[in-house]
DNA sequence: CGGTCTACTGTACCGACGGTACAGTGACCC
DNA sequence: GGGTCACTGTACCGTCGGTACAGTAGACCG
């Protein structure tokens, strides 16, 4: 560590990761070269291969890194929803829109999915990189299903619906509202359609309008 | 061109292209390499500069080539729809119908969506190519949208819903459930959110149930 | 005080790949 | 027979991912 110790709580790798995690989302996986994030971070390439033993190892790292700071955002964002109610479908609405709200406060377009920038480049990463991104979207997938099991048993739906088609909807949307708005310049397409998913849940389970 | 023209109708460029395509939706942009590709189509590297200044030309041909083809392709699925009814809410349902039923006979995984590749990685790609991508997103939601506003007049909403974005989220459902189901590699995803679509659109513009 | 470990530096090098330059050539077209 | 089209063939360049490995400054440890 040269001579002096920048940051003694940051390590180089962390930097290293949060380097390359903006890069990566910015421009994209194959335009950020480990050269640059090692001029960004003050070391050599000898250092970069000390910590990472390839390219693929660090989007490895910040996809662990990352699922674990997702996983803790949403689980405030539902400790949030349950002050507002007991129920679990005014919970679930409160959630999303809280959701909402948080995209709706972005100041650009959200930066981007990093495992849907994963999955369309699959040869250039390894097993581990799409297990780890497959696991997110099933912890995803489980975590709505139980919340909506839930709903459907105090409100039966208007409408026969899949519950597990309908908890993957919400991710769905959430990545393909990403590519929208990345594609046509509109930071306000990721907000609008979780609005519309609050508006197809509300339909499906309130009672009275 | 040799000393045989192979097939007098496809051309070279033609056969580039189709390779390519296919390369990248399986691979990944990154990951296919000129080289490889006039290997497949046995030519050499001053053949494939001769058509294509560069890479990210040849990704312009293709969306090009793509987005001609995919318009022609909803056309056909629209008249389809057009046949069964003249209400404009069935004919929309039949439509939907039509498309699950083809995204559900696919042998595998949907291979993926050129857009939705492009956006990730911004950096690689010319303006052309973002631009192609954004008119085509627009055009989708155009389509829809004139659709859904001339069932609303018919059928007034039973929630207030935002028709334009209600226009995005089938495109939006589209690109996130290949996303979902090249991760979690379930190909019955696709299918499955456009059934979700359609059980949200009958459900706003119903009057029974 | 000496030894070991961590976290690097520095240098040299390799192969793959995108891209350039440009001269030549066979087939077809007017 | 002259020109254009659609290439071939060769040589070369810069960038980038990755390898190899020797050296070293500082921390911690007995």
């Amino acid at each position: 560590m040269s001579f002096i110790k920048p940051r003694s709580t940051e390590t180089t790798r962390d930097r290293l990761l949060t380097a390359a995690e903006m890069a990566i989302l910015h421009k994209g996986y194959a335009a950020t070269s480990i050269e640059e994030l090692i001029a960004e971070v003050g070391i050599t390439k000898g250092g970069f291969f000390y910590h990472f033993k390839d390219k693929s190892a660090l989007v490895e790292a910040i996809l662990e890194r990352h699922l674990g700071a997702e996983e803790a955002w949403l689980d405030g964002l539902f400790a949030r929803a349950a002050t507002e109610s007991d129920d679990p479908l005014a919970e679930f609405l409160a959630f999303l829109r809280i959701l909402r709200e948080q995209m709706e406060a972005l100041p650009d377009v959200h930066p981007g999915c990093l495992i849907a920038a994963t999955c369309f480049q699959e040869r250039l990463f390894t097993q581990v990189v799409h297990d780890l991104a497959r696991q997110n979207l099933l912890a995803w997938r489980q975590r709505f299903h139980a919340r909506l099991t839930e709903i459907a048993e105090a409100n039966p739906p208007r409408q026969q619906v899949d519950l597990e088609a309908l908890a993957d909807m919400l991710v769905v949307l959430v990545d393909g509202a990403i590519i929208l708005s990345k594609t046509v310049r509109e930071k306000e397409a990721l907000p609008r359609q979780i609005g519309l998913y609050e508006t197809f849940v509300r339909g499906l389970f309130s009672e009275g309008e």
